[in-house]
DNA sequence: ACATACCTGACTAAAATGGTCAAGTTTAGA
DNA sequence: TCTAAACTTGACCATTTTAGTCAGGTATGT
């Protein structure tokens, strides 16, 4: 299972972005600064958001990003889908006809996997950015 | 967060362990041989499994390993904690006095992650290694 | 004594992670 | 029109983690 920095950034990065955006498009350059991400690496997270058309990006002097969407609706499951977070449990292979070994059945463990896989699927898909917006400024700084 | 082939291995090998081990105690070459798992990896995988009383060993001809406790009583959290699978999420740094970016405050989206982690760790505090004998026998091949 | 099985630690190839670096293109505003 | 801000793209890389292997042990039932 991954669930790394780059889906922890994608998140925080698009927090901050949902707060600022309602007057102007917001540039990484501000988001670097704010959140103390490395600029070159929100430009690679912000090009998946964008392929995944989770923001839209504005080019040139007082550019930046805004979100493409309603913060309700994008939902976690969403901004980890983006930055190829793969929410999957590591897998038995799934090649052709055999089953989890290179034997003819399932591994023992493998509903177990399915299970804990729709449990996390369920606690993303459930929490939104809008959620986390709210969250926020109730212990806002 | 982690959760790896070391994990699931530990817990495939202790289903088929605890299958078993009710006549004579177990050899890893055994599991080895059923579940395609490297003896060298599951000698490391039941040293581990050992030092958190999980396993008792057995050596000499014959030997092997056996359970410690209770199938019921031995949880999924027991398991991946004694292999180092730390379900953790990504974690903001907990040095000092700071908080999560180096900054004083902690980073927008702390919050969520503890309530992640608290939402996984509840799904394997509730698993024990009996029910994944259940459900195995439901679908045994 | 000897085969079986546990025990331990060092080592390693391959992949993932968390970036950096370089060289663009686009566009607002002076 | 010139320029600087900001997006765009792709290559590159050091470090860490993963998933083992290898090479020796030691203990013990027969």
């Amino acid at each position: 299972m991954k669930l790394t920095s780059k889906g922890r950034y994608a998140v925080m990065a698009l927090v901050d972005l949902a707060r600022f955006d309602n007057i102007n498009p917001v540039s990484l350059r501000d988001i670097s600064l704010r959140q103390g991400i490395s600029l070159d690496y929100l430009e690679q997270i912000f090009s998946k958001l964008k392929k995944n058309e989770i923001v839209k990006s504005i080019r040139g002097t007082q550019g930046g990003y805004v979100l493409n969407k309603n913060p309700n609706d994008i939902k976690l499951t969403n901004i980890f889908h983006a930055v190829d977070e793969k929410v999957k449990t590591v897998q038995c292979k799934k090649e052709s006809k055999k089953g989890c070994n290179g034997k003819a059945t399932k591994c023992i463990t493998h509903n177990l996997w399915d299970e804990l896989e729709v449990h996390i699927n369920t606690f993303f898909e459930n929490k939104s950015l809008k959620d986390l917006l709210n969250n926020n400024k109730e212990t806002r700084v």
